[in-house]
DNA sequence: GGAACGATCTGC
DNA sequence: CAGATCGTTCCC
């Protein structure tokens, strides 16, 4: 699931701004993975993870940062993507004036950052006429993707569920 | 009720 | 390489 992600385009338009990117690295989470915040059940903070698929699950990371993945099981099943990394498309100069004009660089923390994402966004349906959705009709299929561990974990270090294009 | 610990990022 | 910073989770 996480490499069907990887070349579809992340759209959130608001305020009137849109802003869009194309998805080149995911990561996969599933309830069977003890890195996984649905590995030790429902609770109230990633209870969306546990609901239907094409939804936002956003969590604050390190107290600081908020991190986006898209739920990608079907209700119950407590799996998701997470998203680290795009290719700017639209509304790269907001993204830019949203960062600090920081470098954009890679890091999920640094994605929902330019896309304005955070804990409000949490269970945002992204398939419907909200004002976030990603566009995998238009996704490039792509050809063998960088696959390697995940960043930034302590359990389940070897599995190699990060993907990635260029 | 308390303590430990992050799916990170930045600046020194 | 360490600090920021706070919600979530787990244990007593």
């Amino acid at each position: 699931m996480a490499r069907d992600l990887l070349g579809a385009v992340l759209v959130v338009e608001r305020h009137g701004i849109r802003v869009a990117g194309r998805i080149i690295e995911t990561e996969a989470y599933t309830t069977d993975d003890p890195a996984s915040h649905s590995f030790r059940g429902r609770t109230p903070r990633n209870a969306v993870m546990f609901g239907p698929a094409g939804h936002l699950y956003v969590y604050r990371s390190y107290g600081i940062h908020w991190c986006a993945n898209v739920v990608t099981g079907a209700e119950g099943d407590g799996q998701a993507v997470l998203l680290r990394a795009v290719d700017p498309l639209d509304g790269a100069d907001e993204m830019l004036r949203r960062r600090g004009r920081r470098p954009l660089a890679d890091g999920p923390g640094k994605l929902c950052q330019a896309f304005g994402l955070d804990g409000d966004d949490d269970g945002a349906d992204l398939c419907g006429r909200g004002p976030m959705r990603i566009l995998d009709d238009v996704a490039v299929q792509q050809s063998d993707p960088i696959v390697g561990p995940r960043v930034g974990i302590t359990r389940a270090v070897d599995t190699p569920w990060r993907f990635r294009i260029s």
